[in-house]
DNA sequence: GCATCGTTTTAGCCTTGGCTAAAAATATCT
DNA sequence: AGATATTTTTAGCCAAGGCTAAAACGATGC
């Protein structure tokens, strides 16, 4: 069995494996606060247990087991923080710290119970995919909504995970996947935006629509 | 933050100590299933620490401060319990080894989640009693099955938590807290008993009924 | 009161997963 | 290409929690 340590590291490296080939030493010690040389170290252990594939001075790379093994903690991570929303009251912004708790603590019967609990989920309530138990994960659709036209309909798929913060304003403002929003006005200086959201117009910095992904609905110039 | 060994050995520490006023460390290194010089070791720290007083050679007790931790873990795990059963379908005999997972990757404000979902319980699926948040704990009341006369009338007050076969095999019969039963008949040769419970008559071993404990409701004599 | 026996501690070692500082490899700039 | 800058690895260290084998302690029997 993985320890909590090597579930963080093979899930932290197939996050920054997206987009990239490779990962490499510096980027994923950065991500994870833990100093180079003790990622280097780890490194040789999980290329050592088949995890990863490995070669000095040129990252690390998931292999299929290593991959299996990311999923199946993303997937508990996922389930526990739909859980924690939809049956322990939690707010979106405070669940993530739990589940990462919670992810590590999960046996396969308590996956597979959560999963029925939940009605066999697709989403979590930040909208991200939950892998399926055989390790499938669907594609993160869903434009930017920086990229969106003033005068767009669309509808909120995804708010990105990460500061509790700006979840935290994100839902105060109705900015919440499922909400229907109207881009009214954007503005380029610094790329804010004027949304229609909820039945009232909100104003989004480029550092929270950055966050923000839809399913565009009506491009409709304005 | 106590790590999760201290919070198992402060636990295991604290349900000796029923009983003995002091506990020794090969009493502790065989419950916990570690060496006994592993033990010694820990227990310095643990003393260090101020969470027990530990005289060389005169075993261990908890000191106040050692005595909340174990309780509030002995709190999480008792929810964890309740919580599996009532909320994720898990039957009594399986929840022991979540809930030891579980009971360590619990925050306050997830503790505080589970006792308001559970309706703040004061007893466990094997019918222990929760701990307060404060720390209050009940006294085990409760006569013990064996030592109830022919002809008595009963309600199962408590299970022992420990072996899941044991578990198992009180469920199916019926024997679980709550449950009226009536002593009908004792065979003193083996201690086993024959007693009536949900409209059927059931043989107890010995072994299964020095588990059960009981509140009297009624001694009839035979 | 001394020898013996069981318990407990000490001594020395291991693995995991961290750290810093220094060395080596790769990348970049002119 | 050569010097310099950046990245990565190596070397050596630490704390937590385990282990075994040997020594010390405390209790018991005679």
């Amino acid at each position: 069995m993985p320890t909590v340590s090597t579930e963080d590291y093979l899930k932290q490296i197939r996050k920054l494996q997206e987009g990239a080939a490779r990962v490499s030493t510096s980027a994923l010690a950065a991500s994870l606060g833990i100093a180079d040389a003790s990622v280097t170290a780890m490194l040789k252990k999980l290329a050592g247990q088949g995890l990863v594939s490995y070669q000095p001075y040129q990252g690390v790379t998931l292999t299929e087991k290593g991959e299996a093994f990311a999923l199946r903690t993303l997937r508990r991570h996922r389930l526990w923080e739909l859980f924690l929303v939809r049956h322990l009251g939690f707010s979106w912004d405070r669940i993530h710290e739990e589940a990462e708790r919670l992810e590590h603590a999960t046996s396969e019967a308590l996956e597979a119970a959560l999963d029925r609990a939940l009605g066999f989920p697709r989403l979590d309530p930040h909208g991200d995919p939950i892998p399926s138990h055989d390790g499938r994960i669907e594609e993160c659709t869903g434009a930017a909504l920086t990229a969106l036209p003033t005068g767009a309909l669309a509808r909120v798929r995804r708010v990105a995970d990460g500061d509790p913060e700006l979840l935290r304003h994100a839902g105060r403002l109705g900015v919440v996947p499922e909400a229907s929003l109207e881009v009214r006005e954007r503005f380029g200086f610094d790329g804010s935006l004027r949304v229609r959201v909820g039945g009232r117009d909100r104003f989004l910095s480029a550092e929270v629509a950055r966050h923000v992904f839809v399913d565009l609905l009506e491009a409709r110039d304005g």
